[in-house]
DNA sequence: CTGTTAGCGCTTTCAA
DNA sequence: TTGAAAGCGCTAACAG
């Protein structure tokens, strides 16, 4: 072999941390150190050496081993009820690219709208070990057993002293309905999310709040919880407004999936949305942008609530519950304000 | 302590095999034999004994040392452009959803539509050894160094060999195209996805054969690509509508999520869906179902897709490519058929 | 500045 | 049927 270099035999398995030590003729330690950059200083030549039989064998650390001693994975786990619910795509989204940046990857466990399975999958994220779990529950008390690891249930109101993300969702809600009552409308429907489910407990409060203040307590009638997603908003608009009852003239809608779902209907149905029936729904995701008409929408800070849920599980330390993270109400086109901002 | 029983300690930190080894008093060999239900058989008192131990001292295997040792980490990574799009979305429900009732768990890399983003993705999952990878790439070559990983591209041709999921886009793209020129239009844009994109190389190339066939070459003037969004989809149509020149009385759009976005267009430019305008979109997702008008689609089979490529990568032994998997044109109402099949 | 070495927690062969 | 022990690949304390 020309110049006397080391010869070299490719290897039939992964090149191991021992492979590259042989190669540059040092100890695995070393190897470490320029890895690792540290913990202790490695001469110059020494660097370039090493450097180059991580590169001529094709080096790549194992993770499971640095895992397993370091008592750390460098992952998050997410759960969420549906990740086709735009919503919950976007927030997947958001999760995915910050946790990235900080070298977490993100591992992701659809729950697929059940309470079962999403106990599987926190059961089985927290077996892995992960370093953080941020969940999305459908459960008004889900009690899992989360051992030690750092977890936020969102929008979950927990004791003192345990992490949390609350964003406002009275506040949010109550923004909207009573924007649905500065229209004039009289009577208001609600279409909720599934039974339990955190958030949608509070929104449908601050709905019968507002109305009531209103006293519009005919809406209160007219009221229905299902699925997050189109289909469900699609049976709910029907149970809303097929009857032969009073129709309500107005909708505040738990989610923009849901909210797909009830104007498919009111176009079977013939009903004109704003004209006959004004809706505002809640998250604000580009479904809200994109339907017809434009959904005037409570909107969720995707970005930020991942932020602060990755921080919360991330950083040791006790942390302070951040609640009411303040929602805006964007306006569109389904409440009946017209010239509203261009929806795009 | 009553009864006897062997004293109970609580730790401060998490057991481990060999804590609940002590305390059934018996060897770690046995506990995973009972814990894994083999390779060896365990008598009945002692397996109680030690299921017991595991019970009060509340045992989670650890992962990471699992994965060491057997060489598989029981994860499988999967790389879409962006994760809030509802097509991948759907894609990654399935998956997720798949690959835990086989026992693996999910690690998502959202490549924020970015081939840079992608290239690190997929590079850091390789590194996490995930035993297998599926990835929706941006790219038409994209060569990232795959290690041993079983990894498949979807919509990728690749060598004969290498493992590949294909689905027919050129037959289906044909399909909507033909139905387009079924209806009478003279005039039929294209919408594609990013240059490169491979399926989207497909359908260009379906659309154009086909507009050629029927002597439509004015057509051929109408092309965009754009990002595959809802907000692609919008600047794309402009482009195609807005000029001063003859529109287009067709459009076949590569993606749902890009149809939406035309469709937002058109209301803005009064351009009437399908009067003035018909449109035939690619994918077949909830977005179609619930758009105003619904939209015929070339539907893709998401679950199927998800299942084949689960296969290709966790099961060993070479694969035979799966290619042109067939794909059906779903008939709505924004091609301008009436009385099309019901919606929902 | 570099090498040696003891584990991290688990699986499984081999011996009893 | 059970136990002892080697070792997966990596990190970092400790010794040189």
């Amino acid at each position: 072999m020309a110049h006397g270099e080391t010869p070299f035999v490719p290897l039939d398995r992964a090149a191991t941390r021992a492979d590259v030590a042989r190669l540059a003729g040092v100890s695995t330690a070393v190897v470490s150190y320029v890895i690792n950059g540290g913990p202790r200083p490695v001469a110059a030549a020494t660097r370039e050496r090493v450097l180059k039989s991580l590169q001529t064998l094709n080096y790549r650390p194992n993770a499971a081993a640095r895992a397993l001693k370091l008592r750390k994975v460098s992952a998050v786990g997410l759960v969420v009820p549906d990740v086709s619910n735009t919503y919950f795509g976007a927030l997947a989204r958001s999760v995915s690219s910050q946790a990235f940046e900080s070298g977490y990857a993100l591992l992701l466990g659809d729950a697929n709208n059940s309470l079962e399975r999403e106990a599987e999958q926190i059961r089985s994220l927290i077996g892995r070990q992960v370093d953080g779990l941020i969940v999305v529950s459908l459960s008004p008390d889900a009690d899992d057993d989360i051992g030690s690891t750092p977890t936020v249930f969102l929008d979950k109101r927990v004791q003192p002293g345990e992490p949390s993300i609350v964003v406002d969702n009275y506040g949010g809600a109550t923004a909207a309905v009573e924007h649905l009552i500065w229209h004039g409308k009289k009577t208001i429907g609600y279409i909720g999310g599934p039974v339990g489910f955190p958030g949608s407990d509070e929104r449908l409060n601050a709905w019968r709040d507002a109305v009531n203040r209103a006293r519009l307590s005919e809406s209160l009638a007219h009221q229905v919880r299902s699925e997050f997603s189109r289909r469900g908003g699609y049976d709910a608009a029907h149970a809303l407004l097929d009857g032969s009852g009073k129709r309500p003239d107005a909708i505040f809608v738990s989610s923009d999936v849901q909210a797909l779902g009830l104007l498919l209907a009111c176009r079977e149905l013939g009903v004109r949305v704003p004209e006959d029936l004004a809706v505002v729904s809640f998250d604000g995701t580009d479904d809200a942008v994109y339907s017809d008409p434009p959904l005037t929408a409570v909107e969720q800070p995707v970005d930020t609530i991942a932020a602060m849920a990755l921080q919360a599980v991330l950083s040791d330390g006790p942390h302070e519950p951040r609640t009411d993270i303040p929602l805006e109400l964007v306006i569109r086109r389904s409440c009946g304000c017209e010239g509203a901002r261009l929806a795009v």
